[in-house]
DNA sequence: AACAAGATTAACT
DNA sequence: GTTAATCTTGTTT
């Protein structure tokens, strides 16, 4: 079983390969990112309890989704110490099962990018912002360890301008599903990174 | 009440 | 490589 009271840069390598299932779609994790809570300047947690943050700050095992650009619902898994406001984003995955239904909502495109990045990831799997604060191993929302990980890379966080020296991004080596890595336009340079 | 920015993506040139 | 699409939240008038 999957520990999810393990901080996220712990538990963030052990999710590459772990599957996820939800309404009848399966997705093989290929590509996470580890966000430390309170204490890290990358992470939503940062800005402290809000509304808007208050999936985040529940429990390990809910689901805390966000909106992107006013387009893309991106998921994460709760984890760490209850209200530490760790998480880890769910950045791309391999679908197994369901892809009759995935392939619908994505027409046109190949197999292998239909969960390729987190906005695409979340629209494979159907979720919008309603599905935040969902619990998982409830219900038909689950999330269990994978047969066959392979080799797991690390790396830094993608379109992250701050701490983006932390390399707390993971994936499947050599992976298909996994994103290109993108450095954020907002970096600053020579500013005091952590 | 107005505005800027964002853990993005796809479609352009 | 550049840019439009689109919306929630936090910040500034």
């Amino acid at each position: 079983m999957l520990d999810l009271t393990l901080p996220a840069v712990d538990l963030a390598p052990l999710l590459v390969g772990a599957l996820l299932s939800d309404g009848g779609v399966t997705v093989q994790l290929t590509e996470v990112e580890a966000y430390a809570g309170a204490d890290d300047p990358a992470a939503h947690a940062f800005i402290g309890l809000r509304p808007r943050t208050r999936d985040l700050f529940g429990p390990p095992g809910t689901l805390y989704c966000y909106l992107s650009h006013g387009l893309h619902t991106c998921g994460n898994v709760v984890c760490g110490a209850d209200g530490g406001g760790s998480a880890v984003l769910l950045r791309a995955g391999r679908v197994v099962a369901g892809l009759d239904v995935v392939r619908e909502r994505r027409p046109g495109v190949p197999d292998a990018a239909l969960a390729r990045g987190p906005g695409n990831f979340g629209r494979a799997i159907g979720w919008t912002l309603a599905d935040s604060g969902r619990r998982f191993a409830v219900g038909n929302l689950a999330l269990v360890p994978g047969p066959d990980s392979g080799t797991v890379l690390a790396g830094p966080r993608v379109g992250v301008s701050v701490a983006h020296r932390r390399p707390w991004r993971f994936w499947a080596e050599g992976d298909p599903t996994v994103s290109a890595y993108r450095a954020s336009p907002r970096i600053q340079p020579g500013h005091l990174d952590w």
